[in-house]
DNA sequence: TAGAAAATCACCCTAAAGTATGAAGCCAAA
DNA sequence: TTTGGCTTCATACTTTAGGGTGATTTTCTA
């Protein structure tokens, strides 16, 4: 049901209507006294009345019942995406090059800075370079910190 | 706008309609060749056919109008519920006891054996062995991995 | 209440992580 | 072409993490 506004139209429709009447019932009386119904042709009169009646009644009603439509909100819970998208902005914000990147990566899959070495095909001492700027441009002291933390920005899944 | 039935409604309605017009039309030719009305008392007449017949149209309207309802499914996207469920039975089957979840807490968080010790009220050699148990039961061989794998059990969130 | 499990702590040692500094090669943009 | 950023590597050092063993105390349970 809609609000409280549907009365002030209904009053409105239905002294509307009593007035369309009123007037209907003059004319008809006038009509009736003069020339066109006297006492012959009652059924163009009855009928006249009837058609007239009834589209009255179909328009009260459609006025009436105008705010009729009933919207029905139908909630779609959506799954959680478990997309993962990575965020670009927060690497260029924070000055991440692409190496640092991967070594973030295999950092966070809990590999040892002599895995990420040999992975990489580079030393162990350039593992070591790219954490502690890593850690610098993280903000952070650890490199448990640095998992929590870029998983935070999107950096990684 | 509904589906087809509508018209089928509406069809039924008209027929209907139409007859008990012809009925009632019927019926007032009866009454007037009768007793009732023959030639005055016509203002009775009159407002009695203007009444039916605009309760008939409002009926025929209210007839027509029904299926009017309209349906609007609203999409409504949910935050991600980010509600973490804890496993306990992985915590019972991995034979977990709560100081050492405490402790993985704390780890997962970044914190240092030190800073634990020292959060937790306990030596930093205690904070190893507890540490060093839940590799056995982790069957992991560092933190981060400790980190990843117990986030995969629902351990910590 | 005795025994098991949990929690605590210590000592020693090795491995790994992290810090600091310096430097060389590469490559794209000014 | 030169500058600056990225990547690479090295050396030296400190700190932290982790492994192994043993022991004491507390807490819970059969």
């Amino acid at each position: 049901m809609p609000g409280s506004t549907n009365f002030l139209t209904k009053n409105k429709s239905v002294i509307l209507y009593g007035i369309f009447l009123a007037i209907l019932l003059l004319l008809l009386k006038w009509l009736e006294l003069r020339f066109i119904i006297i006492n012959h042709a009652f059924e163009i009169y009855a009928g006249s009345i009837a058609v007239i009646f009834t589209v009255l009644g179909i328009w009260l009603a459609l006025k009436l019942t105008k705010p009729k439509t009933i919207l029905i909100e139908k909630e779609v819970f959506t799954e959680k995406p478990e997309t993962f998208v990575f965020n670009e902005k927060e690497m260029i914000r924070l000055n991440i090059s692409k190496r640092e990147l991967e070594v973030l990566q295999l950092m966070s899959e809990g590999l040892s800075n002599q895995e990420i070495a040999t992975k990489l095909f580079v030393s162990l001492n350039t593992i070591k370079t790219h954490i502690a700027r890593l850690f610098e441009k993280l903000e952070v002291k650890r490199r448990t910190q640095a998992v929590e933390m870029s998983k935070k920005l999107s950096l990684i899944p």
